[in-house]
RNA sequence: GGCGGAGUGGCCGAGUGGCUUAGGCAAGGGCCUGCAAAGCCCUGUACACGGGUUCGAUUCCCGUCUCCGCCUCCA
């Protein structure tokens, strides 16, 4: 299974928007993996564009400094969610001969044409153009373009090749000096490591008009047929507008991730279904995060009372373990089945969660494992697995957890020995203490737990 | 003006022609607990509005209103 993901400009910093997508997508290609298919996942970085050199020249860097920057910042906000790595990520730059020789193929079918420095898609030779977006050429408002209008045979006529402007980067060509349009980048990209034909192209909804209906156009007017089945995720909104850097609303993933833990954020942007506008609110994300963290103490607590050893962690979590496949419950798998019915999958979750904490009160120790296999491997197929290590720090910071560990230890020692004389005054107080620095205590049939308040 | 999507109970968010109480969060009651917490059980006003089809519509059809996206760079 081929799958082709438009990736991000890298203009500026990523948004919970654009981790959407990634997460959407990401959830795609485990269930698929799960499903017994073998993905080859592609997504594309566009490090060369107007906006980019626009925000270098702002900050007096080279805009390659700029584009490298950005793109490290997704990397890690991709890394942070859990979102496993494409297996390929090409960057636009890094593949000017395709796009050239993509551009020559089109110039010589007659479905593109040079003027003036640029090279035009000629849309009225396009069968079809329109198709994929139900756009009539006809209906559609004329583009109000600023650059080559004057050249354009047709006013919906789009640049394969933008010829440089003084000061700007170029690359040389047939047409004379400049740099690929951005629909021409995605064309020549997917096609060079999916092949002609491959099976999924995905991107946000916004992107269905103009980029993949010009996409689509060019590579079958050169003779590729291109993708099988479209995918477009719905955007985050905030205030009933879409989260964009052009309408500045955007929320950073470091601001939200200083707020709740990346599994939480990504639930809250998983759970809604794909095609769906999401809009944020802190109230939903605090929900999303609550939800997420009933499911993640079922899962602790069965580990616990199981005996704590973390087993190998279930298929498709990234982990190279053998895929034993622990059985999936069919209404998990049909709901993903449905058309990545997400939504539905988690009722499947939770419903487990509630067998689970069942078996966990009546000490079915059978009833527990079963069920906790089952969550774990459901959410491993959604990617939310809590015992991921993706989720913990390793290392660094496991002998600062011993040495709080030993003292929490203490003071709930004495609240034992308080709670024994029937001290509990003395008890709660320290508890209270506890809690104030943020330590939640709990008590259970096997003792005093205790955890970090989130 | 054209194309596409959406309006569901306090909130988020699925879904279906007549029992899905979807699920979650929040709220109330109960069990458990020294008290809590966690967990389990129970509970509530829902399907934008107006017509129509139908034995029956939240679900189908028509109309109206509102919102969002795209038609220009954008996950």
């Amino acid at each position: 299974m081929s799958l082709y993901v438009c990736g991000a400009t890298v203009q500026g910093l990523p948004h919970i928007g654009h981790m959407r997508s990634a997460v959407c997508f990401d959830i795609l290609t485990r269930w698929l993996e799960t499903s017994g298919y073998v993905v080859t996942y592609c997504r594309n970085v566009t490090d060369i564009d107007d906006k980019i050199l626009r925000a270098a020249e702002a900050e007096r860097i080279a805009w390659w400094a700029l584009a490298e920057r950005n793109q490290r910042a997704f990397t890690s906000g991709y890394d942070a969610l859990g979102c496993r790595p494409p297996d390929v990520e090409p960057r636009a730059t890094g593949h000017i001969p395709e796009m050239l020789a993509l551009i020559r193929r089109l110039t010589d079918s007659g479905h593109a044409y040079p003027a003036g420095g640029d090279v035009y898609f000629d849309v009225r030779t396009a069968d079809g153009y329109g198709a994929l977006s139900g756009q009539h050429l006809a209906d559609m408002r004329a583009a109000d373009d600023t650059d080559g209008a004057a050249n354009k045979r047709d006013p919906r006529d789009f640049a394969l090749w933008k010829g440089a402007k003084p000061g700007e980067p170029y690359w040389d060509a047939p047409w004379g000096p400049g740099r690929p349009g951005w629909h021409l980048e995605c064309s020549a990209m997917s096609t060079r490591y999916l092949g002609p034909v491959f099976d999924i192209h995905g991107g946000g909804i916004e992107l269905l008009f103009p980029h993949h209906e010009n996409e689509r156009a060019q590579s079958r007017a050169a003779g590729d047929d291109f993708a099988r089945y479209w995918l477009h995720n719905g955007l985050v909104e905030i205030a009933g507008e879409k989260m964009s850097k052009s309408v500045g609303n955007v929320l950073l993933v470091t601001k939200i991730l200083s707020q709740v833990r990346p599994q939480e954020l990504r639930y809250y942007l998983g759970q809604a279904h794909y095609r769906s506008p999401l809009e944020y609110s802190p109230e939903a994300l605090a929900e999303a995060a609550a939800a997420y963290q009933r499911i993640e103490r079922f899962v602790t607590r069965a580990q616990r009372a199981l005996g704590g050893a973390a087993d190998a962690p279930p298929a498709g979590t990234g982990g190279e373990g053998a895929p034993s496949m622990p059985a999936l419950p069919a209404a998990f798998a049909a709901a993903m089945d449905d058309d990545l019915a997400v939504p539905a999958a988690l009722a499947a979750v939770h419903a487990t969660v509630r067998d689970g904490n069942e078996a966990l009160a009546a000490g079915d120790r059978e009833g527990i494992a079963c069920r906790l296999a089952q969550t774990r491997a459901m959410l491993a197929a959604l990617g939310l697995d809590p015992l991921a290590p993706v989720w913990h720090d390793s290392g660094s910071g496991d002998r600062l957890y011993q040495a709080v560990d030993g003292l929490v230890g203490l003071a709930l020692r004495q609240r034992e020995g308080a709670r024994g004389r029937g001290d509990y005054a003395s008890a709660d107080s320290i508890r209270d203490t506890l809690e104030s620095i943020g330590v939640v205590v709990e008590d259970t049939p096997e003792g005093p737990r205790w955890e970090l308040k989130r």
